[in-house]
DNA sequence: ACAAAACTTTACATAAACTTTACATAAGGC
DNA sequence: GCCTTATGTAAAGTTTATGTAAAGTTTTGT
């Protein structure tokens, strides 16, 4: 399962370059600033998020992460700040208010991706429970538990209900469960996903939860 | 609601293998040129721009895409440059440019599709809330809330009253519909906006909203 | 290498969504 | 008022997206 970056950079060619160098790994969304970011981050929590220091406007980098860090929902995500180099007080100052790297510019591709991988590395497995009503997963153990009772599921099932999960009551279309679960590149038109889904519900129906089908567009976990 | 494509190709059965390909999928138009091209941007923004490389006169692919990148109006969208197979230097300089993908001329229909699409979901998240009066409609949880409480639409009905509440107060002539919502060569002349007017209206009995039908033009919502 | 599990594909079923038909009704022009 | 025309509506018909079983393929574990 891909996992999801968000950036926000006001610079549109550093963008492209961020999302040419991460897209092959990850899947990647940018925003010019945070009011798109945020709203963004409404509908969808990424793994990790990258985030200029120097933005126009009222937010600036600082504003964001304190916004982020402040509410229980966004502040286990790892950020790392991007600044120009030798700005050692910017360095400090967002290491200070919570984020997680700091990478200078102008940094190499290779670098971006190295300090990326690391970080989500370093996520705590403890942070990794998810939960939902009386669902929850844990990732350490791989391990799902639904109305007390623990339940087996298979590897493309674990993701599907924890991408589900992540975003409940959000609807998740086919194409994007598609591409966080099975590459972009995946195609077929073939009834994969349906059976994944079909099994999940065999699998939930004892629980408080119901995977519903939003037709012609995707699922959503209620 | 169908995604538009523009795409500028000065072969012209190549054109019309790519909207053989993209038409059941995409709205789409075909430019010879980039002046064609530039003149049909400013009545409408496409979803993303398919660019062949090598045109005849002053304007190439390059020069488009420098063009595009460089208005705010439209240096969101995404572009996938197409050049013959091999011609690496042009592909890096496209992706330098800020080119969203490339792809190698020739290249099967199933490619096209499936690249046009990828990119379409690597756009990020669209999470609208839009609202008029007492009518709130969800984009993340594809749902619309009228007088405090949900009411269940089907797509297009939901499209329907997306675009009616956009433009909420404004006429919205049947053409306009049509195209918006069902693609510019949708035709037959029967009842079938009627009915889903009629569908929306009998659920939105309780709002304070009303569809009001101006005789010989179009639907307004007020 | 074998068996078991996981995953995908095929082929068809089903129900919801959508469109068409056929006719009714209302609006505006004369 | 009467005629024309655009829109409204119910019911029937069609299409399409999703659901499901079963068979086929790949992966994993022993």
């Amino acid at each position: 399962m891909k996992q999801t970056i968000f950036m926000v950079e006001d610079d549109s060619s550093l963008r492209e370059l961020y999302m040419y160098t991460l897209e092959n790994d990850f899947v990647c969304a940018c925003f010019d600033d945070g009011k798109a970011f945020f709203k963004a981050l409404e509908s969808k929590k990424p793994d990790i998020v990258l985030l200029d220091v120097m933005l126009p406007g009222a937010d600036d980098g600082f504003a964001i992460l304190s916004k982020l860090k402040e509410s229980k929902k966004t502040s286990h995500i790892p950020v790392i700040m991007v600044s120009a180099r030798g700005d050692e007080l910017s360095k400090v100052k967002g290491l200070n208010m919570g984020a997680d790297d700091y990478i200078a510019k102008p940094f190499g591709v290779l670098e971006l991706v190295a300090r990326v991988k690391a970080n989500l590395r370093k996520l705590p497995p403890a942070l990794e429970k998810i939960s939902y009503k009386d669902i929850e997963i844990i990732n350490a153990k791989h391990q799902v538990v639904a109305n007390g009772k623990q339940i087996q599921t298979t590897l493309k099932e674990y993701n599907l209900l924890t991408l589900l999960c992540k975003n409940a009551e959000n609807v998740q279309s086919r194409e994007q469960i598609f591409s966080e679960i099975w590459g972009e590149d995946f195609m077929g038109e073939t009834r994969t996903l349906d059976i994944h889904i079909k099994e999940l519900r065999k699998k939930l129906k004892d629980s408080d939860v119901e995977i519903k089908t939003i037709r012609g567009v995707g699922y959503i976990l209620t």
